[in-house]
Formats: structure tokens, C-alpha cells, sequence
DNA sequence: TTCTCTTATGACACCGATGACATGACACCG
DNA sequence: CGGTGTCATGTCATCGGTGTCATAAGAGAA
């Protein structure tokens, strides 16, 4: 492999100079930069980032932690995407920033979080950043120097700045807008609350009935997420089955996410229910593989992934360059509901007291 | 950030022995080597990769280049998760190597490939990977140093080694166990012929049809591939109208891939048959959002992502330890076909008679 | 013409590790 | 008791760039 002096002795210049040349740093004469681009093009010389960032003691490098590429071996859950998107995010965030992203994955397994950030301090990164496949609290390991860090879709107790989506937000709009198209007996098959985004998401749907005037009704939710276990079917099937035979049964059908509304089409088409026309359908996370293809095309919430990433990136970034005005606490972003035909309006929607609502 | 001179002087022993402690490549004694963990310690020391890299010349770093994580603003297809599936088999296969896995991504462009591989070799990568979202030929920019470079779920026409799924021998499998289920009028809806998939199954779908004594019938192939535009759904459905209407009508339908089989399904249900018990349907992908999730579970072929990804690694370190007996070529890897209840058996399975197929 | 001032370039040390080699202290051997 | 080998440790140079400073050559200004 080339070095730096191999390409100044061909172009008969000093070492420097050559340096020069690559960094622009400093005022260079035609004739001499041309010999020098000739002898580099000659040599295919590439220069090397490790010596370069031993004397000016910048890496440019930024390290992110997924567990992403490598989920568990059985993803009954959409597994992965979402990290994906969060990175995407961060990727077109960082893209004119002059910094390279590394990405590691610890292959879902959390122990491996702590070896791959000594990895990466070992490669002097300038800031590390850790992404979780769904809302959830974390313990990494400390970072001992002062390497800035952010937590995207995750959080500790801590207080390491993250990045979160606003579960809440998102539960309530999309109630909310249920209730505008005139629903007013909402069933809420939810998550598990053990997983962070169930109660906040319980608590947007409690607050969404209640500004629209509705009593909240223990008969109308119930939590049929087993986790992607067997047996989840037939869960749903009961508490569908038991809620449709309720005397004042629900209009609609809110689940915890869009898998599961897919399980619930199925279950609904099975009990020959006709969606939407008889039952309404929602979901949460506008995961568009299904969201989209599933017929009719799926009412949800967006989970802004992306826009997550980009925050994400940001707030990195501005801890970097040092600024003080850092925010404290977690940024909570929040995603637009995506309206589609799963859903009946029973009354004409008033359009403009919609926020934050994409009709499709 | 301590260096190995400040651990040295706390421990008081010079910085080569604290090399050796790090490093363990002589002996040292007890209480030497206590003494310097223990300054380590103090100071948090963690040590320079890029300086011990300038000095051993040895990075320790392989390059993967994928474009799974940051995939076009609109995926209609499952976009990313193969190469998330590759990347993972990658992950697992490196991780006792030493080595340390540096993932890039384009963005979904192509032209992002360049700068990217510039960026990995001023790393000194002491490998490439590069990873395609699907089956295709591509071009990258020439490597002119000697860093060892595969290419996985792509080829290109330089002979740059390459993993490839066996498309050939899986839609060849499907079928063949297709005929073993009873199975002689079989429809295919065929991917487009401008993925490179899709001749090589056209090819084993008619491999398979010939050894069973079949005629090839072109009124049951049909490709209804719009690369998921809009329309897909209702070309699909006059495919299907019209082979129905055949005189002597398939009992299966084949779809190119399973996203492909969901949408059958609908069009299946809403014309009034019943899947499996009037027509089978059967995938390719084994995409398991899609094909473990539909009711009845989709029978498929598996791309064997993981697998590839472990063959693209081992067959890297093969060429960065320099063994002479690389092997010329692509290397082929087959996926087994996944047997559930999407397709009847129109007579019992003689089991001995299955080659790589999982029932389940 | 002489004195700045800018432009263009080189000399040299240094970043933080480690490889090669040297050295000192013992232990064991005949 | 000298020779030889092993263990434990230190010295020094070096990897490939770049920061700092020096210097030479012209361009204007006084």
C-alpha cells in the first residue's frame, strides 16, 4: 500500500505538500498539484485514516448500536424494521455532517452492547448511539470519558439523553379521530403493559375518551398480546367474540399494533363480519407491509421513525460541537394517523378539527 | 483520554510492558501485571486502535456495504430484511474471527457505493462485502489495491466472487413437491423476467415439470409483476380469472413471491374459493410476516439469507488468509421448501420420495 | 531600492501504540 | 563455578500522516 511518502517522491515534492493537496489546508501551486493529483493517480494512493487521526486526534467517526441486523432467530415481530428506519434517519442527518457512521449490532443479545461501545471507543468515535427495536428502558454500561451519547427508541434512569416516540400523542389522535367519524363505543385490544409503549398508549386512549366526552368502559379493553406465543389467536377470538356480543358493542376495533389487526381481519372475516362495513379496524405503527396490503388498506398510527433518526442525529451532533443550551429529558416525537378505509366514518368528518391526520 | 505512557507511569513500568499486559504476548509478572490493570483502571484507559493499527498494520476491520438500511422512501416490497437476514448470518460467522464488522450503507443508491468503499479502504478494511437487497447484477467501482471483496445476493461480470441463492433449485423443489402432492395442473405467476430470479425459477418450474412428465402449458404462466405499482392486483385477478376458467383449471397457483400470495389470497376469497380446499396457493421467500402469519399458513420456499451470509464470510476470511484453492465462481446456496397447509395434498406424500423440504 | 507581505514549500517533531533487540536476574546443568 | 536457557522488563525506532515553524521567492508599497 502507497504511503504519503512513496507519492511525494514520484512527484518530487515534500510530504507535506502532498498533505496539502489531500486537505486543501493551505495555498498549493498548480504545476505542483497536478504532479502531486498524477503521482497519487499513478500510485492509487489512499491515505490512512489511522494515521491521520493520530496526530489531528479526530476520528469523524460516530458509532450506533442496533440490534436491528441480527434480531432473534424466531422474529414473529416485524423485527428490525423499525431500527432500520431510526437509522435511516440518522444516516440522512448525518450524511453532510463530514462524519462516517459505523454501525455495530449487538444480535439482539444486550450483553453485547458493552464490548461493541469498548469497540468503538477504541476507535475514538465522537459520539455513540444506541437504538432499540421498540419503546423500551435500558441499562448500558456507563460510558466512563466523557464520549457523548443519546438513546434512540429507548431510555435509561439515568437520564442519558434519548429520543422517543410519543406514544401517547399518537393513541389519542388516533382516538380522537375515531370519535370525530362518530364512534363512540371504541374496543382496545392492547399491548402487554409490561412493554413501555402499552400504558402510555392506554392512557392517550383514556384521555382521548374522556375530552370527547365518553366513559371509559374496562369492558371495551383487553389485552390479548401474548408475545407472538401461540394461543394469541384465540385470545382475540374471545375477547372479539365477547365485546361483539356485548349489548352496546363496539364500532371499532383498536389494536395494539398492526400485526395484530392483521390477525383480527382474519378472525373478523372468519366470524363473517364485514370490515369495514359492520366493524371498524385501527392499528398502530403503519407497519406498510401490512397497513398498506392488507384489504381494506389499514387505519394505524405512524411510528416516526425516521424522523426519530433525524432528532436522534441532531441532538448527537449538538452535543459534539459542545453547545450548552442542551435539552434535558427525553424528545418525544410524535407520527401523524394515517386514515385508510378500515375505518367508517358514521358521520361526515369535520375536517378542520383534524390535526395531524393524513386521509389516504 | 489516557494514553499507554500515562498508564505506564502510574504503574511504573514502562509503556511496552503495559503493551504486553493489553496484548498478553509475553509473559509478565504477577504483581507488574497487577499493578498496571490496576492503573488501567484508575484512568480509564482504553487503548488507541488507530495507533496500534499504524504500527501492526493490521485493521482488524471488514467493510459490509448494504443498502437494507436505509431502503427507498417506498416499500412495497419487504424491503431490507434479506439483507438483514445476510448481514446477520455474516455477523455470526465473523464473530469469533477477531474481526470487527464496519456496515456502511447507500442509502438505496447505487452511487453511494464509491465513496463508501473509498471511506472503508482509508480504514484499511482487510475485506469487502457487498450486499444486494435481491438477486441482481451489479457494477461496482474496481478495487486497485488487493483488498479481498464477495459480493452476496449479486453478481457482477468481472468474477468478483459471489453468493448467490439457488432460485433454480427451489422453484424446481416447490414444484417437484407439488407433483409428489398430486399436483399436474400447476399455475405460475411469474416474477418479472428483468429480475434475475425470475428466469432461473421459470427454468426449475419447468426443470421439475419436464422430470415429472408434465407439459409445459403456457396458458398457466403469466407474469403479473408491476414491481408494485398499482394495477398488480387487478392484473393478478384476470391471471387467475382466466386460468380458472380453463378447461382443465390449475389446482395450485405458484406466485413469484409471497407478498404476491397475500394479495392472491384476497382475490382468491373475494371471487368465492376457498384456499386450500378448492386451490392451492404457494409462495417464494418464505417472508414470515407474511407466510406464517396468513390463514392457512403459506407453503414457500426458503431464501436461505442466513446462510448465504454465513458462505460470503467464511469465504472471505478464506481469501484474506490467502488460501490458494478459492474456488471459481458463484457460490449456489439452496433453500429447503416449507410445507404447510396453503397447498392440499391431492394424494398422500410418499415422504421417502422429499428431498429439503420442511413439513410443518 | 529596500522593506513588508503574501504565496509556496520544506524540515522536523509528534500522535500512541508495538516490533526488534538488549539486558539483568535467576535457575539448572555438568 | 562458568555456561546456557528462560523469564521479566526496558530501550529505541517506527508506522503514516499533520501541526508548527522556518524559509525562499516574488509582488507591491514606501
Amino acid at each position: 500500500m502507497a504511503t504519503i511518502y512513496d507519492v511525494a517522491r514520484i512527484a518530487g515534492v515534500s510530504p507535506k505538500t502532498v498533505s496539502r493537496v489531500l486537505n486543501g489546508d493551505a495555498p498549493v501551486g498548480k504545476a505542483t498539484r497536478e504532479a502531486v493529483e498524477l503521482a497519487i493517480a499513478q500510485l492509487d494512493y489512499v491515505p490512512s485514516n489511522a494515521a491521520r487521526m493520530m496526530r489531528s486526534q479526530r476520528s469523524g467517526l460516530i458509532g450506533l448500536i442496533t440490534g436491528a441486523i441480527s434480531m432473534s432467530p424466531e422474529p414473529t415481530q416485524p423485527a428490525g424494521l423499525p431500527e432500520l428506519f431510526i437509522v435511516q434517519g440518522i444516516q440522512k442527518s448525518l450524511a453532510n455532517s463530514g462524519m462516517t457512521l459505523m454501525i455495530a449490532d449487538t444480535g439482539g443479545v444486550v450483553e453485547k452492547a458493552a464490548p461493541l461501545i469498548d469497540t468503538f471507543l477504541r476507535h475514538r468515535v465522537e459520539g455513540l448511539i444506541y437504538v432499540a427495536e421498540y419503546h423500551q428502558k435500558v441499562a448500558l454500561p456507563v460510558i466512563s470519558d466523557g464520549t457523548p451519547m443519546i438513546l434512540a427508541n429507548c431510555f435509561d434512569d439515568r437520564g442519558t439523553p434519548a429520543i422517543l416516540p410519543d406514544d401517547w400523542r399518537g393513541q389519542h389522535d388516533l382516538v380522537a379521530r375515531l370519535i370525530t367519524a362518530g364512534h363512540r363505543r371504541i374496543g382496545y385490544l392492547t399491548l402487554r403493559p409490561e412493554i413501555a409503549a402499552g400504558p402510555l398508549r392506554l392512557d392517550g386512549y383514556r384521555a382521548a375518551l374522556q375530552a370527547g366526552g365518553i366513559t371509559y368502559d374496562t369492558a371495551l379493553v383487553e389485552n390479548c398480546d401474548l408475545e407472538g406465543r401461540d394461543g394469541e389467536t384465540q385470545l382475540l377470538w374471545e375477547a372479539i367474540d365477547r365485546m361483539l356480543r356485548l349489548s352496546s358493542p363496539p364500532t371499532v376495533f383498536c389494536c395494539g399494533n398492526d400485526k395484530m389487526a392483521l390477525r383480527v381481519y382474519g378472525i373478523l372475516r372468519s366470524m363473517g363480519r364485514k370490515v369495514p362495513t359492520e366493524v371498524s379496524v385501527a392499528g398502530y405503527d403503519n407497519y406498510r407491509v401490512i397497513a398498506e396490503t392488507l384489504y381494506p388498506p389499514l387505519t394505524t398510527v405512524d411510528l416516526p421513525y425516521t424522523a426519530m433518526g433525524v432528532r436522534a442525529a441532531q441532538r448527537l451532533m449538538a452535543m459534539i460541537s459542545g453547545e450548552t443550551r442542551e435539552e434535558k429529558g427525553p424528545t418525544l416525537v410524535a407520527g401523524p394517523v394515517y386514515w385508510r378505509d378500515s375505518v367508517t366514518e358514521l358521520r361526515p368528518a369535520n375536517v378542520s378539527l383534524l390535526k395531524s391526520v393524513r386521509e389516504e
